[in-house]
RNA sequence: GGGCGGAUAGCUCAGUUGGGAGAGCGGCGGCCUUACAAGCCGUAGGUCACAGGUUCGAGCCCUGUUCCGCCUACCA
């Protein structure tokens, strides 16, 4: 035969390169920016330039990649647009690390020649995660890959920039900000990751200055006291009433300060007196201004201790400075007491370096205008979040948002464009650079050092990608786009953000559904890290099970709502699904060999009519699941339908007719019904699985090109035509049950499978006897019988084991070869289930509750369940006397 | 401190408007049956965390408790 050839087990590695260069070389992933098909649009969240694929990406792209593939086959224009983020903070650590190996410092080299490094690295690696996503199959518009940093996207930042400035929505001033001493720069509150950590608490006594016992104070952080430029107590603390007006001289400096009043003190916390240090804490800062307090900054910019801090001190590592203060302190009896104390505290979420609040003059956002629009968007269901879990999240952070730091003290990234005039101090903020300053004519403008925050980019991606500010076609067919798929991990770093920006320079959302999937952890439910050594690398799964294993394995688990666990072993389950499905091809593809004709009705048999009408349900099930991002609904949909209808029952009913032993009409159903089951099945698992089932769709005679342009089966002509039998699925159901009734004798009994059984079935309903009677072939082969034979109810015949399907009383004759014992006591096992049920049956049926208030269908639904457990019980029971009387003579 | 989510078979989890508890993996027994041993057939295994409540009826709805996660917060 032809298709001998085909291997025995699908070998991924060989396929998947094939499939995607033909892809993309055919043009199948590009989007039209005109036609009169139904747009759909997705912009990916862009991965870090410098990055590698981790399990999250794996996810967030097949998931993706799903929607993409699917709604293609459904016949929209799909844009799926992809790109990468420069990362500012990450990958200058990147570049930074990199020259340092070879012994270099930024500083060393420039700004200049640091950020040509940075694209210089860009270039080389840059590519590496674009490769990997291909790997994963994603069908992206790739012709259309933009990066953060691109000229276009550049100016979507500058006209963003100056439209904010200018509406008072973006302004510079000096405030406590959150600084990495480490990145050397200010960071947003949200990139700083608070963790618990066992700490100390001080107590510090503060003598006053006329010679008087002064108040205790407490505090986490000692070294910071230095910058203290006041001591406040709560004005109705009669404890400290008597300080009212009072200095006192702060310890290890000689500095007087003053007691304040305030009634942000908590009396009851600490010794409820407060050190104020307001260059180096948000609150005290917030209190220094409302008593105009002086700001002394004794930490600096690199974490050592500046000047002001003393010359003991100064330049001293913060940690170090603290360790002496706080020996000094001892030595000179002003420290009271140490207790131990667990608090948390801020860290850099690039490098975990403990973050500083330092005073610092910064630009930022003005939040809360902006994000008002977003919030109405998600109210007014404009946009749509999934599961709505989310929403609650969504706006309870919008609702508290602060202003967002904007400024970044690093190099790589977009500058700000802002400059100062060095002659008058006029500032500019302007999309192109200014010739002159407007204020005094002087040429002499610098730029602002600063870069901006790489999320206030990000922030505008689902629409700078699409070439705003200009209004292009492509904006105009896509915007907004249709769904954007992410993790919860950036619901606010970034998704909160786009809305705002969308909401703002658009006038429209960004994306009308926001789908948030699961993080995916190990088998232990612990995040993935490097540090951890958990972390499963996609591109090793990948080589070794294959990209739709992997796909497949993360689709099944998606389920909404909660995070994945993942292992290998699960994805060598998927693996072997995978196999199945080549395999179920190739028992096919064996026999279809040429495209068979169009399904003829008249000569289907039972199991080919509930194939198709399997398979129809099959398609709708899959597409509602996906509409409603249930993918893992989807994925374990068709893997039953495949696996347990498919190959367990269909193919195994449909082998003889496949060999011609059924005769030719019947060869004709079986090719004709199997054709069409596994050319709708590729095309409901391409977006799953795209590589093999773009291999299989090519062996598969009858196809033309991909399987990327087939028609989803619910939406192609004629499947109209496929009967939704619900008569051939209870049928079938019946002789499934009798089949398996006699399977199980079989394996109960301990009777060899090659064995040929001889089986007589008694029933009076004259239905089923001829529903038996047509399918005693069917029947015969798949319960591997000699002979099978119909009768009336009546004397049950003896040396013969039983079983109870519906009203039928399956017999199977076991002459020399019953353990009467044996099968005395499997009936007696299954009658004590019985009983069980019916007893549970009667229990409702006597309730008079239950009869009077319960809905008419539910009763008769109970009743003749319980009917029907009365029936079989009875049959059961005679079974089991004959069994026992014979076992008895013996 | 506040909020959210979870607790269902040995393990990992489904269970969409409340109506006789499911899958995959693992276990056990039997099979190299000419698509597949990455397989086939059969089978065991659950007081649905605990305590109340609503209801004729609760894994599902309400209240409380316990134990795990996660997010969030400026109490020094």
């Amino acid at each position: 035969m032809e298709n001998d050839t085909i291997n025995k087990g699908y070998t991924p590695e060989a396929v998947e390169a094939k499939w995607y260069e033909f892809w993309e070389q055919n043009g199948l992933f590009a989007a039209s920016e005109e036609s009169g098909r139904k747009p759909f649009s997705i912009v990916i969240p862009p991965p870090n330039v410098t990055g590698i694929l981790h399990m999250g990406h794996s996810l967030n792209i097949t998931l993706q990649d799903i929607l993409c593939r699917y709604r293609r086959l459904r016949g929209d224009n799909v844009l799926w647009m992809p790109g990468t983020d420069h990362a500012g903070i990450a990958t200058q650590n990147v570049v930074e690390r990199n020259l340092a190996t070879q012994g270099v410092d930024r500083h060393q080299i420039g700004r200049e020649k640091f950020v040509e490094a940075v694209w210089e690295w860009r270039r080389k690696y840059g590519d590496a995660i674009i490769n990997q996503l291909k790997r994963l199959g994603a069908s992206c518009d790739w012709a259309r890959e933009r990066f953060t940093m691109d000229d276009g996207l550049s100016r979507a930042v500058r006209k963003v920039f100056v439209e904010l400035y200018e509406a008072g929505l973006i302004y510079r001033g000096n405030y406590i900000i959150n600084w990495c001493p480490r990145c050397q720069t200010a960071l947003a509150e949200l990139e700083v990751e608070h963790e618990e950590h066992n700490g100390h608490i001080y107590h510090i006594h503060y003598p006053l200055t006329d010679g008087g016992e002064g108040p205790v104070v407490a505090t986490t952080r000692p070294e910071t006291m230095l910058g203290d430029t006041a001591v406040a107590v709560h004005p109705e603390d009669d404890r400290y009433r008597h300080f009212n007006g009072k200095y006192v001289t702060l310890p290890l400096t000689g500095r007087e300060i003053p007691i304040i009043s305030d009634p942000y003190v908590d009396v009851s916390f600490g010794t409820g007196a407060l050190k104020i240090t307001p260059a180096h804490d948000p609150n005290d800062f917030e209190i220094g201004k409302i008593h105009s307090l002086p700001s002394v900054k004794v930490i600096g910019e690199d974490g050592l201790m500046t000047e002001e801090a003393g010359d003991k001190y100064k330049g001293l590592d913060r940690f170090e400075c603290r360790r002496v203060v706080v020996e000094d302190l001892k030595n000179h009896g002003f420290l009271q007491k140490i207790e131990d104390y667990r608090h948390s505290i801020g860290h850099c979420y690039r490098c975990q370096t403990l973050v500083e609040p330092n005073l610092s003059k910064q630009w930022f956002v003005k939040t809360r205008p902006l994000a008002e629009k977003a919030v109405e968007a998600v109210k007014d269901s404009e946009t749509k979040i999934v599961p709505e879990k989310w929403k609650n999240d969504y706006f309870k952070w919008m609702e508290n948002i602060r202003d967002w730091c904007i400024s970044r003290q690093i190099w790589w990234g977009h500058p700000i464009p802002a400059w100062k005039c060095a002659d008058c101090d006029e500032l500019v903020v302007a999309v192109e650079e200014p010739k002159k300053c407007p204020a005094c004519g002087s040429r002499r403008l610098e730029q602002d050092p600063d870069v901006l925050d790489t999320w206030f980019s990000s922030a505008l991606w689902p629409f700078s990608t699409m070439g705003w500010p200009d209004q292009t076609r492509l904006l105009k067919t896509f915007y907004p786009t249709s769904v954007l798929v992410t993790g919860f991990d950036i619901l606010f770093f970034w998704v909160a953000r786009m809305m705002m920006m969308g909401c703002h320079f658009m006038n429209d959302v960004p994306f009308k559904d926001v789908y948030v999937h699961a993080l995916v952890r190990d088998e232990n439910g612990k995040k993935m890290s490097k540090s951890s050594g958990n972390v499963i690398d996609p591109m090793v799964i990948i080589e070794k099970y294959g990209t739709d294993a992997l796909r497949f394995t993360l689709a099944a688990f998606a389920a909404q709502g909660r995070d994945i666990k993942l292992s290998e072993k699960r994805i060598e389950g998927y693996r072997n699904f995978i196999n199945k499905l080549w395999n179920a091809a190739r028992l096919t593809l064996m026999h279809v060999t040429d495209k068979p004709a169009d399904i003829d009705p008249s000569i289907l048999g039972l199991a080919d009519r509930w194939m198709l009408s399997r398979l129809k349900k099959v398609a709708y099930r899959v597409a509602e699941a996906i509409d409603g991002y249930h993918f893992n609904t989807a994925a374990n949909e068709i893997y039953q339908f495949v696996w347990h209808e498919f190959c367990d029952w269909y193919l195994e009913a449909a082998k003889p007719a496949l060999y011609g032993k059924w005769g030719e009409k019947r060869k004709q159903a079986a090719l004709s019904v199997s054709w069409r089951i596994l050319h709708d099945t590729l095309i409901l698992l391409h977006p799953f699985i795209p590589f093999v089932t773009e291999e299989i769709w090519h062996l598969l005679p009858g196809t033309e090109g991909s399987v990327m342009k087939a028609v989803y089966p619910s939406d192609a002509p004629g499947f109209e035509q496929i009967a939704h039998d619900s008569a051939a699925e209870a049928d079938m159901a019946l002789v499934m049950d009798i089949i398996t009734g006699i399977r199980n004798i079989r394996g109960e009994m301990n009777i060899a499978p090659s064995l040929a059984l001889e089986v007589l079935i008694q029933t009076d309903n004259t239905a089923h006897q001829s529903l038996i009677k047509n399918n005693q072939a069917l029947i015969g082969n798949l319960a591997r019988l000699n002979s099978l034979n119909v009768a009336s109810a009546g004397e049950k015949p003896k040396a013969t084991a039983t079983a109870i399907v519906d009203d039928l009383v399956i017999s199977v004759f076991l002459e020399g070869v019953i353990d009467f014992a044996q099968e005395s006591q499997r009936l007696e096992k299954e009658i004590a289930k019985l009983d069980k049920e019916i007893q549970a049956f009667l229990k409702k049926l006597e309730n008079n509750d239950f009869i009077n208030k319960a809905p008419a269908a539910v009763i008769d639904k109970t009743r003749s369940q319980y009917d029907e457990c009365v029936e079989k019980l009875k049959k059961l029971k005679q079974n089991f006397d004959t069994i026992r009387s014979i076992s008895e003579f013996q």
